[in-house]
DNA sequence: GTTAAAGTTCAAATTAATTTGAACTTTTGA
DNA sequence: TCAAAAGTTCAAATTAATTTGAACTTTAAC
């Protein structure tokens, strides 16, 4: 019987949590915050015995975390697998995966408003109905913008971020 | 064979589907795009009987909307149902929800953290882990700050918002 | 070039989220 | 007060998201 609970294990659990709450997968939280908080590369085999993850699923989480930029490889010239290390931006994973989202999403509903809209033009629409499709509009805008906003974010710390926010917050 | 479609129609799906993106239930958004498009009220039937929900689906979702300020009932003396108009200040829904999460994961993982830090301070973290785990927190804290700015989001418009996004992109 | 270890893919299985509908409670008009 | 219409609840059914693992491809040491 193990005494000794690590700290780190359950830290990753809520990381893993508090990650998934922004819309990804919680395992991909959970691999991210193993790296990054014990600060060293892990390998394939590693992350997988860690957290009993499948060879495929383990495949396909380090996949997309490195797509997303969030964790990089690194040269291990005695091991034949791959290692990993966690990129400490943490905010490209938000990032990253809202720009995804929105490539696929937004500038498509964009498109699409635009088409209503036409066809509102010519055709029944009131006044009023053709303000509040335009109030659509805006939003679709508006989520354009707060996408731009989170990549910017990438490129900062956590800590500056967070001043960032309270002085925005103070504004407001 | 009815020959128009009506623009409304597509713009409830889009509409149902951009903001299925920040985490709510597509028909969710589905009723509010519908109630806000048509500026009017909505009795509980009609809006079952449009989308084909089930009463107790109908019941639910409406009862969140209400919960969340995203939707109000208006007094119709004649009617024994009830009936719904959209609010406007859509932003509510995100913030709500944001912050119903927060008041459930945030407050809980950062006191969960905090416990975490006490215990590592009296064991074997070493500065660095401690570093890290102090980022952890940090980045639960910026979420309180993010819920805090969504919040007061609530109370501007989308166009105002959009504006002030772009002023924010530009500092960055 | 061989081959064995590592990595990928994707259909099937598992798990999680959402919706249904029947039984129940509440509301309201007569 | 009563009854019927409206609204709610929640276990079961449905649908969607995630994970597995076996078959496959790629990589690199020899």
């Amino acid at each position: 019987m193990t005494e000794e609970i690590n700290w780190s294990d359950s830290t990753i659990e809520i990381v893993g949590n508090i990650i998934s709450f922004w819309g990804f997968k919680e395992n991909h939280g959970k691999i991210w915050a193993l790296l990054y908080l014990n600060n060293r590369g892990f390998s394939t085999s590693e992350i997988r015995t860690y957290f009993r993850f499948s060879k495929g699923a383990t495949s396909m989480l380090l996949q997309d975390l490195e797509d997303w930029n969030v964790i990089h490889r690194t040269v291990k010239p005695t091991e034949r697998e791959r290692h990993f290390e966690a990129n400490s931006n943490f905010m490209s994973m938000i990032g990253n995966v809202l720009q995804q989202r929105e490539g696929d999403l937004i500038s498509e509903t964009l498109i699409q408003l635009e088409k209503i809209k036409t066809d509102a033009l010519i055709t029944s629409a009131s006044a009023e109905q053709l303000k509040r499709l335009n109030d659509m509009i805006d939003l679709a805008n508006l989520m354009t913008q707060v996408v731009e906003l989170s990549n910017k974010m990438q490129k900062r710390n956590i800590h500056e971020l967070s001043k960032m926010l309270t002085l925005v917050n103070r504004i407001l």
